[in-house]
DNA sequence: GGCGGCTATGCAACTAGTTGCACAGCGACC
DNA sequence: GGTCGCTGTGCAACTAGTTGCATAGCCGCC
């Protein structure tokens, strides 16, 4: 399970409470590992039980008290242990390519729409993965460490992206050839 | 939930037994809908009472009874009910890219040799994909209807897969300017 | 003056997925 | 003669993720 470690490499680079990092998985580093903020809080208080962070609460006045977590000595060397794991590749579970295949079983044409559907998705994320790069990596090639690292996960998404794009392109193309209206 | 619709799909193509359909998960139809037999046996046995599937129980000797299932009309219907129904895309998680992004928290080049090692996975199962296309189907313009449709599918996981192993070799070229050994 | 949205936390119930184990006979390999 | 892997089914226990709701005051909009 990543989703501690996805937190504490997120608390490391700015400590925060459990709704900012709700946030935060909401762009940013949820953009490759996505959480709901139920999951947050309860990952939170477990890596708190386990010492992993510590919290520090803070008194608000006109809103509830919040808890600000940072990264424990002990959860640096938990993400420092996580980091020399060898992991198996991610499990993927594509609908859209569930519902391609069985398209001839149902009604195509719906299917190709579905498709259209998930492009705009695909074609939007990309805008946004493009527009962060202009915005915070201006020159690649100068970047080094942390910096370095931010910038090849965003490179992997635009990557990713552009590839759903096109693959959405040549489903469409395809079965509009198979089944011209 | 698309594992019922996974099952439906390949049921729908051939008939079989919850092991039949675990290897099949195994491969085909697994590359984009991974699920283990335990799952398969859960899912099948739901699916039963909701009689979206038929079970024949088939004596053997030598080994167990197995039960041969195939899509009832019910389960047809069911399918086409979900193939016009509109779907979010798929949530992602990729632990990868949270080891990258962590990097410079521990140690870059084992994060480095973890990129390597998916690299090799994903070029071992773009070959699988490539060698799947070429034997099944040697003349992509030809394709209609049902063979068409699983061509497609084939086709975005030769894409993502692609884009993947580009994604990484990005990543240990940049990686290895940082930080030359 | 009400309604929706923001900050902030969290419980409860549910659904989905994983891991470990068990049974059982067959054939192949060493 | 024992172990390993294949076919075939399945239970039990666990872990992870989702959905709906609750509290609570503030702010801005219509």
């Amino acid at each position: 399970m990543a989703l501690e470690h996805a937190i504490l490499v997120s608390l490391d680079e700015r400590p925060g409470t459990g709704y900012e990092l709700a946030r935060r998985f909401d762009k940013s580093i949820g953009f490759f590992w996505a959480a709901t903020h139920q999951q947050i809080y309860r990952t939170l208080k477990r890596m708190d039980d386990l010492r992993w962070v510590t919290a520090e609460e803070v008194a608000q006045d006109g809103r509830p008290d919040k808890k600000v977590y940072r990264v424990s000595p002990e959860g640096r060397q938990e993400l420092q242990r996580w980091l020399r794991e060898t992991g198996e590749p991610a499990t993927v579970r594509h609908d859209l390519a569930v519902k391609i295949r069985g398209a001839s079983l149902g009604d195509p044409r719906a299917v190709a729409e579905e498709v259209a559907r998930h492009r705009r998705h695909h074609a939007e994320r990309l805008d946004v993965y493009r527009a962060i790069e202009k915005k915070d990596f201006p020159d690649p090639s100068a970047l080094h460490g942390r910096r370095l690292h931010q910038h090849l996960v965003l490179r992997g998404g635009i990557k990713a992206e552009e590839a759903l794009l096109e693959w959405c392109d040549e489903v469409l193309a395809a079965m509009r050839e198979d089944d011209p209206r």
